[in-house]
DNA sequence: TTTGTTATTGCAACTATGTTGCATTATATT
DNA sequence: AATATAATGCAACATAGTTGCAATAACAAA
């Protein structure tokens, strides 16, 4: 069932661990803090809540990234640990239905002279799968 | 001294356009709506602030989008009009100083299969010109 | 210049997302 | 079982942004 727990430093398996690890589990794609404040606010306080995807962050569990109209979402990190992020992929988000997704896609960046970047966040809106009919 | 207002439809020259413009001529770069309420609040409500700002969106003056943390930055636009809006451009905001640009560099979006895409947004985060020694 | 229309503004109250401090509780270690 | 401390709930707070409405200002037309 916790197929994510395994070295997750110093995370302790609380209920709140293991319901929220179960929402991104029995679901692909990516989840908004709201959504799961939604379905999870009657068992866990939305500060629980919270913190639980912070330290999920911290340990590369989960990454975060901010959708279109700056709501923070959260998915399944894959290949990532608490040292290593590569959380550089861009997010698809469906302008019809609203689903989130992880593009396993590689982006070049536009070479920028005289800058150094550190990070790339980047958004693609538009029709997801099912809704392009 | 008013450079931009010139087909702007139905925006009347006000005290609040005139002065939020001045801001935008008056500098480079993006400006938070933070920042323009912190420069213009002792003159006007934050609530006009926010209410011009999306008029000359509409009206292809400006440009908007969110910066890390999902806080609202506009910049000025060139070569948008009220019909037709040139967003697609990246920005940059660099992790010393704050500072946001438009990059007048084409991003070529990765081919994505079975979806259609619509809208993107990149945000790269680094060290700008000034802070990258 | 005056008048009339209506776009624009200020204000206050509100919504929504997210954060903080602290006392209490639960987890894991010994 | 005892202990140390991570984790939780609660209440209060912080911040960004929105809404309704009455008052005001900009512009066009007379």
């Amino acid at each position: 069932m916790l197929h994510y727990i395994c070295n997750m430093g110093v995370i302790r398996k609380t209920k709140s661990v293991v319901a929220l690890l179960n929402e991104f589990n029995t679901s692909s794609g990516a989840i908004s803090v709201i959504t799961l404040i939604d379905r999870l606010s009657s068992e866990f306080n939305k500060t629980t809540i919270y913190r639980v995807l912070d330290r999920l962050e911290e340990d590369g569990v989960l990454h975060s990234f901010l959708g279109k109209s700056g709501l923070k979402w959260y998915a399944k990190c894959s290949g990532c640990s608490a040292d290593k992020h590569n959380d550089l992929h861009p997010h698809f988000q469906c302008l019809d239905c609203g689903r989130v997704d992880c593009l396993a896609v590689d982006v070049t960046l536009p070479e920028i002279p005289n800058r150094k970047i550190e990070v790339s966040q980047l958004l693609i809106q538009g029709k997801c799968e099912q809704c392009f009919a």
